[in-house]
DNA sequence: CGGATTATTATGTATATACATGTTCATCCA
DNA sequence: TGGATGAACATGTATATACATAATAATCCG
């Protein structure tokens, strides 16, 4: 940002209409100049314009129109990119030490609920694991995870006992889709006693169910206290760079 | 998706790639072909294959290196973008009725507190809302709205009795950044009795800070009844289109 | 033999060019 | 006058080309 080292001469160009759009300067609507008297302007070819307000257009900050020429967008959706990274790393960016514990782990026929949970149309093996991430010397978050052992059957062979199966399963599964559910909830009785916190208390809770290309792969609800924590995200037009 | 119509040499060497990768044929560290070898092998020119990998780069699903050749990235962070719209179209897409309700609005210097949510270092004038909103014939959602006067002083004329602040402002600061904050609370004695739920009932809390050119714009906090409401989110390896 | 120098290689950026595609606007003719 | 036709226009996509840049491999020489 900001950096005054030579910038190519495409991030200037992004960067300087960029700044138009959301100093205000050009307002939603406004239609900005054209390919080629941009590539003028800024002395560029119309490919290197090009380039740029088809990125704009990416990032959602231009619309573009044949034979009408490239819109200001009106800022419709306030989106935010949360980045749900692995406990571990959470736990010790707050300079605390981290330790890991398995509760439970259990292999058995997916029940009603599990196959709800992952989505499961047909009755198969699941892997069921009750996992305690400390924070220091308190509980930082309790995790329940249900892992279809149809995709994963390498996961039976894996104990869990000393690291969490949320990392070995990221090395397992390249690379999938995931859906995420947040919300609150008071602790239950045994939420309340695991995470020593007081009953009722609230609690964010955070589901995540994962696919992989030969079908669902895990189900997983992260519990934290929901006063110690929060999630945080940050949504600047343009973005990533 | 899938649409079998003609889609362009640019899309179809992208979707092919992506397939490879998602599909886990390519794993993470796999090194792909050259740009040139690409080019040969899709019978398009470099410059289409670097624009493809330059595209799949940005989307985080490879990784360049010069003169080693690009790589098939680690899936790292789990990211979920969240579209956080209007609270009206959230109701509205439920099929309920949508209602509004000024609960507050006072006019007044800004309080410590205040600075500190608005990141204020000097004083200034805001305008403190209260506002509740209703889908059906419960209350749906609780905003507690600071306004900094100072970078939006037209909102002195407004008096948000029939209308939210929310969208009155996206119209008059074009473009902006965000942060949010996302966490669990138990409902006070006055939360509780305005959303109509019980005493320390657990309650879903978003917090949004506002920035726009000319500084600190707005700072708002929706409180849902945590059992009833939940932000989803999906996350797809190279997303959008 | 080892450290400095040079060559090679793959990506990064930019240009000029060409043709396709979808709109809008002007024109022409029944 | 109205509706079809086609020209003009702005963006979309693709190519060939050129040179810059960074990292590795090969070479040379004290």
């Amino acid at each position: 940002m900001t950096n005054g080292k030579e910038a190519t001469l495409h991030q200037r160009i992004l960067s300087d209409i960029e700044g138009r759009i959301v100093s205000g300067e050009w307002p939603p609507g406004y239609r900005l100049p054209f390919e080629v008297d941009l590539a003028i302007q800024y002395g560029c070819s119309r490919m290197t314009a090009n380039k740029v307000l088809t990125h704009l257009a990416r990032a959602g900050l231009i619309e573009r129109r044949k034979k009408s020429g490239s819109f200001v967008a009106q800022p419709v959706t306030q989106a935010a990119v949360l980045e749900i990274h692995s406990i571990e790393a959470e736990v010790r960016s707050l300079n605390l030490s981290y330790s890991y514990r398995l509760e439970r782990r259990v292999r058995r026929e997916a029940s009603a609920i599990d196959r709800q949970h992952l989505e499961l149309s047909e009755p198969a093996p699941v892997l069921d694991l009750v996992c305690l991430h400390h924070a220091g010397e308190r509980p930082f978050c309790l995790e329940e995870r249900l892992i279809n052992l149809t995709t994963v059957p390498e996961a039976e062979g894996e104990d869990f006992s000393s690291s969490a199966p949320g990392t070995w399963l990221i090395s397992q599964i390249p690379w999938n889709t995931a859906e995420h559910r947040i919300y609150a909830q008071s602790a239950s009785a045994e939420v309340a006693k695991t995470l020593d916190i007081s009953r009722n208390a609230a609690c964010l809770v955070i589901e995540r169910r994962t696919w992989g290309s030969t079908g669902p792969v895990t189900f997983v609800r992260f519990i934290y206290p929901g006063d110690r924590h929060a999630l945080v995200a940050r949504f600047t037009p343009g973005g990533e760079s």
